[in-house]
DNA sequence: AGCACGCCGACT
DNA sequence: GTCGGCGTGCTC
């Protein structure tokens, strides 16, 4: 009698049968989303093959019936089912978490099939002339998608060097061929943008994935993918799931971005995922960016990537010219030095606009009474609130619980209570104090929260209708305005300072990709940063644009250090809300550690337990231990550890090639 | 993971 | 007496 082999999102690594339901085909249930009764309760399942079996080991297994099928179609590949082994091996998760992660189990079953929106085509007029770098580059690539073979790119193009140029003639040439092609940004507020460039070449064949996009959306769009009634899936990191049945192209841009790593499980990463990808289905892989990470460009001088150098902007436009100025001490009365003020006031004058860079949203990131030095610390976290105002209220970053300022210390009732530290809305106050005629727009993860706000902002500087954009991360990326003359990095230091391997890196990374964003029509742009450690390596080598030089000195660090690209790493978090229960669990799992090294001879080196950066987060007390050494060895010990007992309320993460580890 | 079973302490 | 703490073990 046949069964259903059936694999269950559960941190088990094996598989379940499942009698069929009567007078239905066995064999339409392969592939499909299932659901099934399971230790009294109900899960969702896959039909990943189906078995024959006599009927005596049917009632020996005790099997049971499944209650209920979910899809109309199957939902997987051979290639779904041996990528999800991939993960699973490498990222140390059972095959049904891999699974549900390649096909996400949350997608639903729409009751009628919605209309998504559709997307135009338009009649491109202009002619898209490429330079020479970008017809390089499109040749390269190209012969590598007529031939069918699996090659990996870098594209090391500098900022403004037309890279967007280069992916959209990639995807025309994938298409001619008749395959599909993936193409991941490494974050969703950049989508619009990305997606109003490729619509208008591509139209309808375009699909937009995310984690915001409704389940039931995600249904049609993951059909139409394996369809391909769509062939071209944008999106953030899980888009490299995407079922197109001949993948031919897979481009990662801005390739040096945190955000393709996932962090929970499976922590698997999209980069790799986009190897396996193209290596399965002899397709090519583009990584692009003008600050490759480390990894990738080193990858790239062994040959194991093959490097493709844009260094010119195109139009041959100039770089901007960046200027490192001091923040001494004396200055702190005021946020921009004189130099910044006078650069800010000559853009506007000149009815060209400035951007204004600032990690960090809120008004002042520290609350303090003056008489006791007590500091203002979320109840739930340890990190000081942010004092936001408008409404005026306390926040913290991390749990987002809110408190109303203090009027009087919570420690000694002193009034005496001040607020230091900058935070975008300080900087959008002090600007329209210095300007205040001026238009000035604030975009953070405060304003951006829905995709309009971010729609103003892009539209507002666009259309000329601001003088000044503020904000964080999230303008440092893929803005493309030409008369945005002038970018500012208010502090240039608290990044490079933060704890963690890739500080620096991201620093480095940070300056040129906020720099780059100056300067890209035709007028010059510059770019002034004010930091206190102008002479710091990470900074110089931005402000001479030399990636090269910078890779060579970071690299350099990460050997001494022995730190990625030089070893492979685990990271295993250990959190509770009780103190002492994660000093012990952690200690017990350091120690256990110790000892399966020795036994096995792994040859492993371990570092911890140590507390983690923010050591209380939502009331949970968290510590690491980082386990550096050979990749086997580290994937076997890190298999282990989930038969590890803890104690009641101790969770343990285990993250492999984290991208931080504090 | 999530849930039941089962064995011990402190209470209406 | 039993309510509920959490260690143990199982799930087709």
């Amino acid at each position: 009698m046949i069964v259903l082999e059936v694999a269950l999102p559960i941190p088990l690594n094996k598989t379940f049968y499942y009698l069929p339901l009567e007078n239905i085909n066995s064999q339409s249930f392969l592939g499909k989303r299932i659901k099934v009764p399971f230790a009294n309760r109900i899960l969702i399942g896959y039909v990943i093959d189906l078995k024959d079996i006599n009927l005596e080991d049917t009632s020996k297994l005790k099997l049971k019936k499944i209650v209920d099928v979910v899809d109309d179609v199957s939902l997987i590949t051979q290639e779904t089912i041996m990528l999800s082994n991939y993960i699973a091996n490498n990222y140390v998760c059972s095959f049904g978490e891999a699974l549900a992660s390649a096909v996400p189990i949350s997608m639903k079953v729409p009751k009628r099939m919605l209309k998504s929106k559709n997307l135009r085509k338009k009649d491109v007029k202009e002619e898209h002339v490429l330079n020479s770098w970008q017809a390089n580059a499109v040749s390269l690539i190209n012969s590598s998608l007529e031939k069918n073979i699996n090659s990996c790119f870098l594209i090391h193009g500098v900022t403004a060097s037309g890279k967007t140029e280069v992916y959209i003639k990639s995807i025309e040439k994938v298409l001619e061929i008749g395959k599909s092609a993936i193409m991941l940004i490494p974050e969703i507020s950049l989508t619009t943008q990305f997606v109003n460039i490729m619509a208008q070449r591509f139209g309808e064949i375009l699909g937009v994935w995310h984690s915001n996009i409704s389940n039931t959306v995600k249904y049609q769009l993951f059909l139409k993918a394996q369809n391909a009634e769509i062939k071209i899936m944008i999106g953030a990191r899980s888009a490299i799931f995407a079922p197109f049945k001949n993948l031919g192209l897979i481009i990662v841009d801005e390739e040096h971005e945190h955000t393709y790593k996932q962090e929970q499980k499976p922590s698997y990463d999209a980069r790799e995922v986009a190897k396996w990808r193209a290596n399965y289905n002899n397709g090519v892989v583009i990584f692009g960016s003008a600050t490759p990470s480390l990894e990738t460009y080193k990858d790239a001088l062994e040959n194991k990537i093959t490097l493709i150098e844009m260094k010119e902007r195109i139009g041959n436009k100039s770089f901007p010219e960046l200027k490192i100025v001091p923040l001494n001490n004396r200055f702190k009365s005021s946020l921009f030095i004189s130099e910044t003020v006078q650069a800010i006031s000559n853009t506007i004058a000149k009815k060209e606009q400035a951007m204004i860079f600032l990690n960090r949203r809120g008004y002042s990131s520290t609350i303090m009474c003056r008489k006791c030095g007590n500091v203002y610390q979320c109840s739930k976290c340890s990190i000081s609130m942010v004092f936001h105002k408008n409404p005026d209220i306390l926040r913290c970053h991390y749990c987002g619980e809110t408190k109303s300022l203090p009027v009087t210390c919570p420690t000694c009732k002193s009034k005496d209570i001040m607020v230091f530290g900058t935070g975008t809305q300080k900087v959008e106050d002090e600007l329209k104090k210095l300007f205040p005629t001026a238009k000035i727009f604030r975009l953070d993860g405060d304003t951006a929260t829905s995709k309009k706000n971010y729609e103003i902002a892009y539209n507002g500087i666009k259309n000329l209708e601001f003088d000044m954009l503020i904000g964080t991360q999230m303008i440092a990326k893929g803005f493309d305005f030409p008369k945005v003359s002038l970018v500012c990095i208010v502090d240039a230091d608290t990044s490079l300072y933060l704890p963690g391997f890739k500080s620096v890196e991201k620093t480095f990374q940070l300056i040129t990709q906020v720099s780059g964003r100056s300067g890209r029509g035709d007028i010059k742009g510059s770019v002034i940063v004010q930091t206190n450690h102008g002479s710091h390596y990470a900074i110089e080598y931005a402000k001479k644009n030399d990636y090269i030089s910078f890779y060579n000195t970071e690299i350099e660090q990460r050997r001494k250090l022995n730190y990625p690209p030089y070893c492979y790493i685990a990271k295993i978090s250990i959190k509770n809300k009780s103190e002492k229960k994660v000093d012990e669990d952690s200690q017990k799992l350091f120690y256990l550690f110790k000892d399966l090294n020795e036994k096995y001879k792994l040859d492993l080196t371990f570092l911890g337990p140590v507390p983690a950066y923010i050591v209380k987060v939502n009331n949970f007390f968290r510590k690491h231990i980082i386990i550096k050494g050979k990749k086997d060895n580290i994937l076997n010990l890190a298999k282990s550890i989930e038969d590890i007992k803890q104690s009641p309320g101790t969770s343990v993460i285990t993250e492999i090639m984290p991208s931080e580890l504090i």
